[in-house]
DNA sequence: TGACTATATGCGCATGCGCGCATATAGTCC
DNA sequence: GGACTATATGCGCGCATGCGCATATAGTCA
């Protein structure tokens, strides 16, 4: 068991990198398309220093893949799959509260992009 | 996008459930089956007040199920498509590292369960 | 009821983390 | 080079969280 502690701690690392609202608001913002640094602060409303440090956080993290292009940053989620695993999530939480619960509406509100790759 | 905000903090809560080593550690015991708190306790070598704070933390949260029977409480993983879930992560992280670190065998020493229901 | 086992929880501490402010670095254009 | 834009980072603050200690709650058994 002690040998596999170096493994659930990078496990958790990385799950730790997801369990925040920014962060999250971050993928779901550039899972369709890269975006730079400056378009990402306009479609949060957050501020520019607020961004860039999670940006790098989930880069050196290895969930978000970087390109420079002059000037600006772009950012990109690194591996699709995690996108898919994200929706996973979504639907898990959703399929365990009440229909009625408007949060299980937005969370299912999250699920119809992943119809243009997969059932 | 405000309106999806208390669905990001949802999605963040249950992510950060997974983010502690601790509580990664309960998973994988009890992924195969039931244990009680004092089984789950003598096989992470943990202590009882913690063990038992992280199960309540993860039962709360959705991610354990529980079961009372007499004088001990018997947990369990709520949904098995969180191990997959887990187990996905541990081949992203596992396959954008090295061969040689012993790390990533490790990550994948958590994978070979998976080959009793899937490829 | 009383002794014992199993599990949960209030309290305090130390650490980690998200954030804003100001500033540093890097690139473009004149 | 100098002004400007885009992005990153050092610093400090406030808050959340994991932990151990002690204790509370709940169940069993005699």
């Amino acid at each position: 068991m002690d040998e596999l502690d170096p493994v659930f701690e990078a496990v958790a690392a990385y799950f730790s990198m997801l369990s925040e609202p920014t962060r999250l608001r971050i993928m779901h913002t550039i899972c369709e398309q890269e975006m730079t640094v400056s378009q990402i602060v306009e479609a949060l409303g957050a501020t520019q220093t607020n961004v860039s440090r999670h940006l790098g956080l989930m880069h050196r993290g290895g969930v978000l893949a970087r390109r420079k292009d002059g000037n600006q940053v772009y950012y990109r989620v690194a591996d699709v799959a995690m996108i898919d695993i994200c929706r996973s999530v979504c639907n898990r939480i959703a399929g365990q509260m009440d229909e009625s619960k408007p949060l299980r509406r937005g969370l299912l509100r999250l699920m119809p992009q992943s119809k243009k790759r997969a059932a």
